[in-house]
This record gives structure tokens, sequence and C-alpha cells, in this order.
DNA sequence: TGCATAGATCGCAAAAATGCAATATTCAAA
DNA sequence: TTTGAATATTGCATTTTTGCGATCTATGCA
């Protein structure tokens, strides 16, 4: 079948999944749900994957697919700060995804 | 790992897919997409799963299944008359969609 | 340079989703 | 009660998703 848009439909399937969605609302307010990093603000870099990481529970290879997943999707915005990468909310895309959904549902 | 809302999980996972998407969207405006029906109010009954079937161009099973979920998830509300099974919005589940989208995202 | 840490990628196995044909069920009409 | 139409269910194959261990790459530090 013919995607009217392919970008909603990856916003869509990476937020289908309970541990990616947890992982957005974690970085809703990061100072609430992780400890203050050395390197990288909490808030405007955000949260190192190796945070994220130990508390979803999951090894490391699978966490950092899922997070790939938001990242292609446009939810989540990696940033890398000498060998760590922080992940911190695609607010733009976001909002582009409610607007979809609104738009489509 | 704990599921917060098993409900807005199949709501997800219901949408996460495009047949069921496209389905939605038919139903939000019936008659500009179904041809009237004898049995059944294309708007107040809904519209009969062979419409749905022929219109989405998959197999017979594969539309039931899609509906089905789409039911399951609370989105789509059946009414059988006669030997017909209808399908209209569940405007209250989307409704829950949407509050738990913009509470959990 | 050598070594350790963080993260990304590869390869594979298990589980879930999606498709179809065949069959069962339900209901109406002959 | 037999027949036919619409839908639901079953069984199975294929694809996609999700998990992990092993490995590769990038970066920082001794």
């Amino acid at each position: 079948m013919q995607l009217p848009s392919p970008q909603l439909d990856r916003q869509l399937k990476a937020i289908a999944n309970p541990q990616r969605r947890q992982v957005l609302e974690w970085l809703r307010d990061p100072r609430a749900h992780f400890a203050p990093q050395v390197d990288g603000d909490l808030v405007a870099d955000g949260v190192c994957a190796l945070r994220i990481e130990e508390k979803l529970g999951l090894a490391q290879p699978t966490t950092a697919r899922h997070l790939k997943v938001l990242v292609d999707a446009g939810l989540l915005v990696p940033k890398r700060i000498k060998q760590w990468t922080f992940y911190r909310r695609d607010e733009a895309g976001l909002a582009a995804l409610r607007a979809g959904l609104s738009e489509q549902l």
C-alpha cells in the first residue's frame, strides 16, 4: 500500500513500543529521572545513553537500537560530546507527530 | 517491562499500521468514501466490512483481523445487522488515545 | 603508542505482525 | 431444511521486530 507519510509512519511505529515511550517520558523531565552528569547538561544536551540503558534494564545493543529508532523518527536529538552520546527530546518532531495525528486520525 | 496502560499500548500498536489508519480516516466521513448501503446507515451504523475489504484490497480474513485489532483497541465499534457487520469510529476511544498521548508522550 | 570506556554495528534466535487459503459459523431466503 | 452470502476463525508461510553476545569504531588518558 502507498504510504501517505513515511515519516509519520516511522514515528507511530517508534512510539508503538513501551520502552521507547518510557524513554520519551523520562526525557520530558531529565532532572526528575536522572542524576546530574559531569559532561553535558541534562536538559540542554540530554541524557547519556549509558544512563538510559541502565534505567531501561536492556542490553547495550538493544538500547542503542531503540535510541536509533527514535532518532530516525525525528523524536530524539543525539549530541556527541567526547565519547558519550547524549539524547534529548526533539520537540519539533513530537509536535509534527501530534499534528499528523490530529490530521490523519 | 511493566505496561502502565495496556489499553493505550493496544491503541498505539493498532494505529502503527497504515492500513488500519486508512480505515480510521475513511470512517471519519463515510459518505465521502463509501456508496450508500441498503441495510444500515453509513454514519449511524457504520460501513459494511465487505466495502472496507474491497477498498483496502486485502483478502477477507486479513481485513477481518485488522478490524478486530481496531475493535479490541477500542477504536472501532462493530454493529451486527442481519449477516453483516458494520463498523464506525469509537470517538470516545479515540479521545482516550489522544488524552493518553498528551499525558505520556 | 597502548589501553580503557562509550557507543555503534553485525549476526543470529525468538517473538510478533501480516498475508493468504481453507474452513467454520451465522443468518436469510428459497 | 437446504442453499447462499457475509463474516469469523484456523493453520501456515513470510516479514518485521526485539532481544542478546561478539565485534568494530571513536575518543580520552596514561
